[in-house]
DNA sequence: TGCAACTGTAACAAATATAATAACAGTAAG
DNA sequence: CTTACTGTTATTATATTTGTTACAGTTGCA
């Protein structure tokens, strides 16, 4: 899995945590640790699916667009990683004479899809919220 | 996930389909499409974990240690590719004055580990075995 | 005993994927 | 009309993954 599901949990969880649910992408980006551009290319990824709206031109930035506890990390995941856990490697050969050799990439194609059904059904159970608790929390436990 | 895990589970089936459950590094490889060396690296690892045992010189090769409808991917996930799920690039930032920055790492490492364990969950429900059947399923319906 | 067919392992090279950065057009506020 | 922002693409740097080579160690067998 590439890290665009990490940055986009964490850029929302950022959002919800901003009493005015909003910031900038160099904001976000500064909290997230990575570069403006990235942040505003898978932003604007969540802005086409209704995550977040944005306002471009001067004052603008990025706006929450739904409710953080109404948004579930599946879906984010949806939108941004969806069919990567499955590596890109696959193995086998379809010249080959063998039976194992010509239909494991289809069999292992099908194990990693239900694979990733199970992961999106445990995100499933946790949204922005959740996430935003699981800071705070662990905020405490420094303290 | 690299694809150590789809090779491991690849040669193990192909050990399983043979009468005599034995094949050397290059007869995998051949099946599998990858380097002999690659095939070794990895069957070494399964040797140390008791999946097969080796004979090395003349006449020898790699040999399925237990019973096919005994092992299950869960067990081959975490013998080659426990943490994978996870990438390896971490949001935030702990110098950072806030909340969201200094404990997202931590937050989104705990959502990894669970939903890997989900995954490991969904593993344990497949066997060699049951790979190979539907490698042989999946070969019916190309006739 | 010596050759041939294997594994075990490490080192290196090539290919690919990921992340960072730069550049610039478009937009809105003031 | 300038400033602060997003949108998007292109390029570069870095990291990861895969392929390949090399060679030592092991075993069977003539
Ligand atoms: S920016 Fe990569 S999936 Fe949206
Ligand atoms: S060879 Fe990579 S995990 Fe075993």
């Amino acid at each position: 899995m590439n890290s665009e599901f990490t940055i986009a949990v964490h850029s929302l969880v950022f959002l919800a945590y901003r009493p005015d649910r909003m910031a900038t992408s160099e904001m976000i980006a500064l909290n997230v640790n990575t570069h403006p551009s990235r942040v505003r290319k898978i932003m604007s990824c969540l802005r086409k699916q209704g995550f977040v709206r944005t306002k471009e031109g001067i004052g603008g930035g990025f706006i929450f667009n739904r409710s953080p506890d109404q948004v579930t990390l599946a879906e984010i995941y949806r939108a941004t990683s969806i069919g990567s856990i499955k590596p890109a490697w696959c193995s086998g050969n379809e010249d080959e004479d063998c039976m194992v050799a010509c239909n494991m990439a289809e069999v292992m194609d099908q194990v990693f899809s239900e694979a990733e059904q199970q992961l999106i059904a445990y995100f499933e159970r946790i949204t922005v919220a959740d996430v935003l608790r699981r800071v705070q929390t662990a905020q405490q436990f420094k303290n």
